[in-house]
Formats: C-alpha cells, sequence, structure tokens
DNA sequence: CGATGTTCCTACTCCTAGGTAGGAACTTTC
DNA sequence: GAAAGTTCCTACCTAGGAGTAGGAACATCG
C-alpha cells in the first residue's frame, strides 16, 4: 500500500537493520534491554521499547528469545556473570587472611568495586528485587539466598573459634545483616553516589562489624 | 486462558452488596485491597481483584477512589499510620536513655514489635519497593528518606557528643545503615519468621551496632 | 544473472487491565 | 404505596503489550 521509500510507522527514521542472525544479533538485543530496562524499569521494558532500543523490530527480538521471561533471565544471567567476574578481579587484588574484620574488608571491598564498576549489571541483579515479575524475582530471590547461606556457613565458623554461644540462632541473624549492609553499601556508592570509594568504605563498615561481632 | 466456564459475568454466585455508600464504603475496599496486595503483589492487584476481594464490582470501586494509583496511595497512607500507632505503642513501654545502645535498642524493638504486631501494614510499606509503579514507589522512597533523615540527625548528635572525626561523612553512612540493618530484622521476623522476639532480636542488634560505633 | 535460503519488516490477532455509561435495585420520604 | 434519590451492577470502550503470519529485502552460491 505505502511504498517504503521514505520511513514508516514502526521505525522512527531508520533504515533496514543489518544482517546479523540470531546469534551474532542476541547481545545486542542484551545490550538494549539493559538500558531500557535500567532507565524505565521492570514495567517500562516492553519488547517494543527493547526492539526499539535495539533498532530492529520485535519478531526479531522474537527470533532471539523465545518470550519475555527467557529475555529478562537471559539479561540476569550475563549481567549477573559480568558482575560475578568484576567481584573476582577485585578479590585478587586483595589478600585475606583468617581475621574477620581482615576478611570482611576484603569481601565488602570486591563485592563494592564489582558493583562499581559494572553499575547497570548491579542493578539488574539487586535493584529488581519485588518488581520485577514473578519469574525473575524468584531468580533473584534465590540467587540471594545461595549468597546468604555460603555467608552463614562462613559466620558460623567464625563464632565457632571465637567460642561464642547460642550460634545456631545468630549465625543466620548475622548472615543476613551482613548482607543487607552489603546491599546497602553499595546502594549508597551506585545509586546514591556517595562520596567514598569502595575500598574506603569497605574498611569502615568492616571494621564497625567486626567489633560488633567480637565477644567483649 | 481463564476458564470461565460455570462462574458467569461479574459477580460468581453471589447477590446483591449491601447499601453502603462511598463514606462506609472505602474501608472496606482499603481491607480488601491490602488482603489481595499482600497476596498476590502489585501486579496481581488490579481493580478487578479489589473489588472481587471487597465482594463489589469495579464501579463502586471507582466511587471511592478516582483511579488506582488513588486507592495504592490511600491504602499506603492508612497502613503506615497503623504502623507508626504501633511503633508509638511499644515506644511507651520502653524507656529513652541517653546512652547510644540504649537508644537504639528502644527504637528498634519498638520498630519490630511494630512490625510484628502489623505485618501486613509493614508488608505494604517496606516490601512495595522498586515493583511497585511509579506513584506507590516514589512515595515510598519520600518516606523512607525522611526517617533516614531523622535518623542522621540523631547519629549526628551522638557521634559530636563521643568526639568522632568525619562525622559529616560518616553520619549519612551510619543512618543508612542502621535503617537496612533495621528492615532487614523486620524481614527476619515478618516475612522468614525467624525464632526470635521483637525485643530479643532488637537487643542483639543494638548491642552489636553500638559496639560497632563506640570510639575504641 | 537467477535460484535458494536466511533475515528482517509490515501488519495483524488476542488478551488484560484501566476506566465509563446507563439502567436496575434498593432506601427513604412523603 | 409512589416519587425521589442513592447505590450498585451489567455491559461496554479503549490502550497497550505479548506474540505471530506471511511477504519483502538481502546474501550467497551456482
Amino acid at each position: 500500500m505505502v511504498p517504503l521509500g521514505a520511513k514508516r510507522p514502526g521505525r522512527g527514521g531508520r533504515s533496514r537493520a543489518a544482517h546479523l542472525g540470531p546469534e551474532r544479533r542476541r547481545p545486542l538485543i542484551l545490550d538494549a534491554a539493559l538500558e531500557v530496562y535500567v532507565e524505565r524499569g521492570y514495567k517500562g521494558t516492553s519488547m517494543q521499547a527493547v526492539a526499539d532500543a535495539a533498532g530492529v523490530t520485535k519478531p526479531v527480538v522474537y527470533e532471539c528469545f523465545r518470550n519475555k521471561d527467557e529475555l529478562l533471565l537471559a539479561l540476569l544471567d550475563r549481567e549477573e556473570q559480568r558482575l560475578l567476574a568484576a567481584v573476582s578481579d577485585s578479590f585478587l587484588t586483595n589478600s585475606v587472611s583468617d581475621n574477620l574484620e581482615a576478611v570482611l574488608a576484603a569481601g565488602l571491598t570486591a563485592f563494592l568495586a564489582g558493583a562499581r564498576q559494572a553499575p547497570n549489571s548491579w542493578r539488574v541483579v539487586f535493584d529488581s528485587g519485588s518488581g520485577s515479575g514473578s519469574v525473575v524475582a524468584e531468580r533473584v530471590r534465590r540467587g540471594r539466598e545461595g549468597a546468604v547461606d555460603r555467608l552463614r556457613e562462613l559466620v558460623r565458623q567464625h563464632m565457632v573459634a571465637g567460642g561464642l554461644d547460642d550460634i545456631e540462632r545468630k549465625a543466620p541473624v548475622v548472615a543476613e545483616l551482613i548482607a543487607s549492609v552489603s546491599e546497602s553499601c553499595a546502594r549508597m556508592l551506585v545509586v546514591e553516589r556517595y562520596p567514598w570509594t569502595a575500598a574506603e568504605l569497605a574498611t569502615y563498615v568492616a571494621r564497625l562489624l567486626a567489633r560488633g561481632l567480637n565477644p567483649v
């Protein structure tokens, strides 16, 4: 009906997208999805919006991901990997001892430095909390739970070594506290942009926690 | 998708709802909305679902609240009041001194007891975080921000009294930490149902924080 | 160049959820 | 009991987003 030529409804003023195929297109779609997700949140991340941001039309997105859930889970996977990679990087520059404060400081520094190095990844993984619809939220929850489980074991060992009482009840609490404090610190740096470096904040908070945890 | 086979259009098998009028109906709608919100989350809280839960049809809901945002904001207001009332109640049973640990313990006990006493209110106010669409999320954010502001002043005073350095940079961090630790504790009690009483947990955590904050 | 297979785009369908119009049922008042 | 005023319900409209069918543009290979 309308002779293509100028531009039409779907695309703004763009011409036809490059001939890449699903394999090579997929990472680009994820990039676009990340961008949209970060600046428009879960609700604003429609398939149409992602397609637009990728300079492509919806069916192309659907050739790369079967549906919206798969897209978002794939995004979550990728950004989680990125974040873990960044954390690993930072870990290598921090030697770990067996004293609680040092372990906390090193781990927290790595975590915060990773978050600051890949802020968008951080937002996807941690700022999705409840908002995300069912599937994504559930995955985030499981991921966090796994981290807290490991943290709890670590805390328990330190408590045993320190000769504390009532460990079975206290360790889970302390692990949760450390987790939420870590997330809170990351939010201060990434979202609120407090004027601290990752190492500074980690050191300060680790000392605070370690002092509180050590027996009087 | 919906197997509306045996069911009929609007109401299931219910008769006509009582003749109450907007004024008297409004609180009932809020009750229904709370119930739906708590068990189905933000996304699941459609006007239809609220109407069903209230034993009423959509237009009745719209006579009580102009639109969905107004409904949810009204709900947020009401539950926030409930929560504050519960917190005030608990405060009366805890005398406050000028020593940091005692102040923290008293405040935290009140907060946790309030959360446990009105768990559904707590969920609406604190568990809505990012999920809620724009308006509600924004209100929650502002409410939290106000609380952190007050907390920061309190922390600053204590730091001044303690003769600490770099207060302008540290006070905001500590205030944020206390806030997120408080929320984390409330989640342990209300959502995860850890086997602690409010007072126990508050005392334990307050000691931990106070020790960490006091100068060596 | 023409045939073949891939990749992309236009143009739909379907469905959900917000929101509304207008009439039916009830209550109150005389 | 009938008129008047409320309150409620049925039935609809609409926007927007998930997901799809089928054809147009491209690339590649002969």
